[in-house]
DNA sequence: ATATAAACCAAAATGAAATTGGTATCCGAC
DNA sequence: GTCGGATACCAATTTCATTTTGGTTTATAT
């Protein structure tokens, strides 16, 4: 290796050596190749000199990578977080809140203009039965039936979607010592009243006011987590 | 057992047993009861009749099963549809403008007010693009860039996540005739003045007007997809 | 200096084994 | 005969250890 030159002159014979070997080889259906150490022995190099030749093809665009997934031609799949395990890892309370903050009053509006009378009563119905609850989860499970049932009142499946989204990221968000002691919710719980102010807003088509009771709700709620030491 | 009362009185008995027990029973954070093999000797109870018992709560709706799985206090989770294939499948173009009508002001107004100058610089940097844009698939490009841009602004990963599902479920939508012509975007086409308007808004952290500004906008492209024929 | 081989790491896939709700069968008690 | 209890079995699901895979580091030789 006394010139420079014939070094790249070689790496460059790799890269097209293994283009020709690409564009032979039978690949199965999802494009996958495969793996390093099969490929550097089968076209004789070194898995080194191998890697250096697919970061080229990458860089070019001509194939894709994951580590325990393997080597795959073509683009990679659009990796839109919809994973929920993902987005829960990467996200916290804090951004749970401030999401919710940002879509749920805006669903309640759309809501407020769309829901049918059967919406408005499974609300009824989620309220009273919230209020009978023996136990925190009880009233939870509730809780979260109301809200899902006035995105489910906005007509919109997309929103419904993205709704399902964030309460599963929600669900999935370690919430450690936020979580609710398990006592039972008082009769004077702020949740109840707030509650009852929105569905009446929907009720009554009074469609500033459904967001407006929606945020300010959602507000009490952070500050009630944050209030709490 | 000679008196069918005394038979049903007995199994009403093990029904309220269980009650009891659930309610005093520290129970993990998704709910899940232990399974019924245990809790049938710890009620010192059969597995048939427990199982009878769990029945009758179960049509209450106090909790759920499913093989596999376990059993679980609270109403079954409802199945989302996370998956951006599926969500398509059952939107439309209209939800779609909707549903970016309800989100994205809400995020932009978030974005107002975490906008790095950094993050502006990038959408300053979109504005000039989409302007010299050759193409309307290149214009696109910027457009779409210049929306996520704002909506990583947002400092959220959540909002931003769900940012990307509704625009993964944009692309994947059919458009049908509603897409553009391939013809190059003319000058004076009115979402150049209405992107910097709402870049302008962040800038000044005017956090009212980012809001109102990308609600206009998108209202605008709302009611131009309704125009064309 | 550079390339090679080897070892190691964490993410992901894989597969066997255990768990769990649901169901059928047999047996005994009354 | 009818009903409840025990047992065994089934299929869906979870769990856990193992393997595979791309990525990285280290040591060695030329």
């Amino acid at each position: 290796m006394l010139n420079p030159a014939a070094d790249t002159h070689l790496e460059k014979g790799i890269v097209t050596q293994l283009r020709a070997y690409l564009a032979q080889i039978e690949l199965p259906d999802d494009g996958r190749l495969p793996p390093e150490r099969e490929l550097s022995t089968a076209l004789g190099v070194s898995r080194t000199e191998l890697r250096k030749a697919l970061d080229v093809l990458e860089a070019e665009g001509q194939l894709w990578r994951h580590v325990g997934k393997g080597t795959f031609m073509g683009s990679r799949p659009l990796d839109t977080f919809a994973d929920i395990a993902a987005l829960a890892r990467r996200s916290n309370p804090a951004e749970v809140m401030r999401a919710r903050i940002v879509m749920e009053p805006e669903i309640c509006r759309a809501a407020a203009f769309t829901a049918t009378p059967e919406d408005i009563a499974e609300m009824r119905m989620c309220l009273t039965r919230s209020r009978q609850a023996e136990t925190w989860r009880q009233y939870e499970a509730w809780d979260t039936r109301l809200h899902r049932t006035i995105a489910e009142a906005s007509q919109n499946t997309l929103l419904l979607g993205l709704f399902d989204t964030l309460n599963a990221v929600r669900r999935a968000v370690t919430w450690g010592r936020l979580r609710t002691e398990p006592v039972k919710p008082l009769p004077n719980h702020h949740s109840f009243a707030e509650h009852e102010a929105i569905v009446d807003a929907i009720e009554q088509r009074d469609i500033a006011a459904a967001a407006a009771c929606m945020r300010a709700h959602l507000q009490t709620v952070e500050r009630k987590l944050l209030d709490r030491q």
